[in-house]
DNA sequence: CTTGTTTAAATGTCAGACATTTACTAGACT
DNA sequence: AGTCTAGTAAATGTCTGACATTTAAACAAG
């Protein structure tokens, strides 16, 4: 794999990681595959030294690239990929070609943890909690069904599973919430066909709210658990 | 805060972000003070600028501090933290004065979630991931009880924990398992009275253990509890 | 009192030289 | 032939000094 495939970049340490990081998410190399070498990267973005340091800095934080001296920079598997550092979900944010294995690894995750979530977040919740559920909830119902809004749409439904991890009121579950922007919005690349059961999806948001509202931990769980169900469905992960 | 109080350090740019992450773990700086200016940090502990900035590039990337241009280097609060950062895992461990607050929120969040990785490697686990378990097991038996080999057994209860997520065979959830070392090396200086209730301790993972072989999901769940209800204690957080 | 300008101080960036590590190559010796 | 030993090239890591940019505060003009 060469740099010539890759978009042009204009300004920033920032901007070219990302370019690469997303690159490399897309498996554009292959694991053990040696990336190219700073002055070249450098030479074909024009950018300085400094800069392509910075930017491998993060990609090497991130468990992307693996770096010696001597020897060169070498692309990591996807084992030791760093998946919940918040820089690697703003790198697969919005990112289309997503390696399919990794969006089932986050979806099985979420699966087996988001209803214990919502079970903490029914014991856990606070007024503002459950104030920020229902903000979300009505923005996801008002952006329903139209097409236009989609991605709004999808933002209110980041929002409150963010809202729900954020209700468990406990740092690391919190932490984890960034994983859900790349989960989510993989779906929408992936399910841009229909449109109608979207009713069905805010339906069993509404549960959830509902549950977490009125403090019952296993109706959370379970209405969690429906949430999840629909959204393989959605993902193409199970028909 | 003034950096009188660290210790001295000697060679590399990692030994002074540990000193330097250490120190705000240990809470010596309140969020919002502002951290030193690269130059003095660099004057104190003799080294050059670079080095003060690749350790202070490290600590932002993990969510302690937050630099602007101009204005300086703020001390970043608890919730900003990248926990789930294998450098903050790395920095964490061995770390005497851990916040109480952040022990019990990262023992909170592994009794809330364990179980269900415990539930999830009893279905996944592959022949080597139950190998990983029993020499791992095998290795706390074989520490038990003796004062002076505390340190190894806190090892191998690491390593059977680990073991355990990694059997989940999820990649999301293998990467968490980097929490466990700073919460069980946590255990260490908490419960440095008590010596027998260890062999309590090896009966309850010996439970688990075994669920997992014979494929049995919620005995699993439930012995992967008892697991963490006996840690409870060692931690001081219940009685 | 407000607005605009200057000044100081902090982090950010650049460029070049140099250091260090690593892998490969060529040769000397047995 | 085989093996050890320089030696060389090439990559990342580090240092240094100067400069750029951003920010906040001091200060002056209206």
């Amino acid at each position: 794999m060469t740099l010539d495939a890759l978009p042009p970049h204009q300004g920033g340490a920032e901007q070219l990681a990302r370019l690469l990081a997303q690159a490399l998410l897309a498996g554009h190399w292959q694991p053990g595959d040696v990336f190219p070498r700073e002055l070249d990267i450098g030479k074909h973005f024009a950018v300085s030294r400094n800069q392509v340091r910075n930017a491998l800095t993060s990609l090497t934080a991130a468990g992307l690239l693996e770096r010696t001296a001597g020897r060169g920079t070498l692309v990591r598997e996807m084992g030791d990929w760093h998946l919940l550092d918040p820089l690697m979900s703003e790198w697969m944010t919005g990112l289309v070609d997503l390696d399919p294995q990794l969006i089932r690894a986050i979806y099985a995750f979420r699966f087996s943890a988001e209803p214990v979530v919502a079970g903490l977040a029914a014991q856990a919740a606070q007024a503002e909690d459950i104030e920020r559920l229902e903000s979300a909830y009505a923005g996801m119902k008002s952006s329903a069904g139209s097409v236009e809004a989609r991605a709004e749409h999808a933002e209110y439904d980041v929002a409150f599973h963010d809202a729900t991890y954020r209700a468990s009121h406990n740092l690391v579950w919190r932490q984890m919430g960034h994983l859900l922007r790349p989960s989510i919005m993989a779906l929408i690349h992936r399910s841009q066909h229909r449109t109608g059961p979207l009713d069905d999806s805010l339906a069993r948001h509404r549960q959830v709210l509902d549950a977490i509202r009125s403090r019952d931990a296993s109706a959370a769980e379970s209405a969690a658990r429906e949430v999840l169900r629909r959204t393989a469905i959605d993902l193409g992960i199970v028909s």
